[in-house]
DNA sequence: GCGTTGGCTTGATCCATGTCAACCGGAACT
DNA sequence: AGTTCCGGTTGACATGGATCAAGCCAACGC
């Protein structure tokens, strides 16, 4: 299958480079913030597009770590796996997010990357990446956001996991998903759930019996209308409110 | 007040710097793979030395960002709070550990960082941590590394949260606290616990009788002597079997 | 020496979520 | 159209950890 990524615009005259300059997501992704001309240097260095089936995985834990990877397109998850076989989802990322930054530690990934729909990446290799950051100070401190971004993501998780009751777990997942759509450009009130029931309880330390419960908890209460993988979202303020409600 | 620091050692032709280059922790900490003359320039920037009392704050969520911190001696804890007044410790820190990441991304902190014992921190800022990064190829790698690691050490607590049962999830706590201890020339198999056990039981999202059950339990099985904040560890095999126990 | 305080331990009971099991419904394949 | 399969839903029951409550111990002040 050819390119079939909508352009949304007339080609004319330049030729349309498959890099940052001209992705639609580049103020939510890595070049936030950039000029034209440190934009192109950019570029440069992001030479890989590749495509992810649904099902795949973009690295596995345990592999060397050469490159960060931005999303362009698509769904997925990320997660890690104990020795006795229990895993955990550690996060499900969307167009313009960064994969791959658990890696630089080790220079070995540390968790598994699967694609929850056909997707397309770009890989960023890091050792280059650090190069242009040295020369760009916009980037290299946007980076550096992204990371730190990352961290504090990770704490609210740790929040959800740690103090949270299930209806609250969901809620403040969806709650979450809708504004990451909006971002996007995407409705904030109806979507397309990309991962299972099972894959969301792991996220959410729950079992996917809870999971399922509580969506139609939410049902009964008119919060949402879910069905299947559909949901539009109701009662926003509903939903906030299941979250602040105890102390 | 003046300087007060100890310095432990007699002062005789040379002038000590109290930086980096004659850090015991600099291995530990952010100065790793420094050449002496990327030694001495790190130095520059890290002018203030504080100490701060336990029980005070290092810095508070919600206060402007503009350095992060490395630990000289003592022990930090970091925590969430919700608006409900629900809060949670995010992380442990002791000497070497860096603190304040999180306050990169939106330029203020979001987290509360208090002393658990009287501490000593150096206060590196920011901005010109980021200059000397591009200039300084190892330092800047080595940061990234720190900013990694700590993504990493999340995704563990995240694991720990989602999958692991009370006891695991204690075994697990301790065997870190243990190997921290270890790497910075301590016992392995006998410390102090800086923090009581409602903090513990805080960070592993279980409430403090159940931490408080199960270090009885461990003392009963025999891995563990425990007296009060005084702890022994008697069969580290013993802990590490309980985590990976169960499917 | 004695009371006070804060942190810790232990017991009894409760409840949110896990577990087990049955069933449903849509998608893919034959 | 029928079969299989996978993911989802729902119910009945079990249980780990929370909650509530009492008491203990060590440090500290008077």
């Amino acid at each position: 299958m050819p390119n079939t990524i909508p352009l949304n615009q007339e080609i004319t005259l330049t030729v349309i480079k498959t890099a940052c300059s001209n992705c639609n997501l580049r103020e939510l992704c890595l070049p936030f913030g950039l000029s034209l001309e440190e934009l192109e240097r950019l570029d440069d260095l992001i030479s890989t597009r590749r495509r992810i089936k649904r099902g795949d995985h973009l690295y596995r834990a345990g592999e060397a770590f050469d490159s960060i990877y931005a999303i362009r397109s698509g769904f997925f998850k990320t997660d890690v796996l104990l020795e006795d076989g229990r895993d955990q989802v550690t996060g499900f990322q969307m167009a313009g997010e960064l994969l791959g930054l658990d890696g630089i530690s080790t220079e070995h990934h540390t968790c598994n990357a699967i694609a929850l729909e056909d997707s397309e990446i770009c890989a960023i290799p890091f050792n280059r990446l650090e190069s242009l950051s040295r020369e760009i100070h916009n980037l290299q401190h946007h980076f550096h956001k992204v990371m730190s971004r990352e961290i504090v993501r990770d704490h609210g998780v740790m929040m959800l996991l740690g103090t949270m009751r299930a209806e609250e777990r969901l809620a403040a997942f969806l709650l979450n998903l809708s504004q990451r759509f909006t971002a996007r450009g995407f409705s904030h009130a109806e979507f397309y759930l990309r991962m299972t029931r099972e894959e969301i309880g792991s996220y959410l330390g729950l079992k996917l019996e809870t999971v399922s419960r509580a969506f139609s908890k939410f049902q009964e209460e008119g919060y949402i209308a879910v069905q299947q993988k559909h949901i539009r979202i109701l009662n926003v303020n509903g939903l906030k409110a299941l979250m602040n409600h105890r102390a």
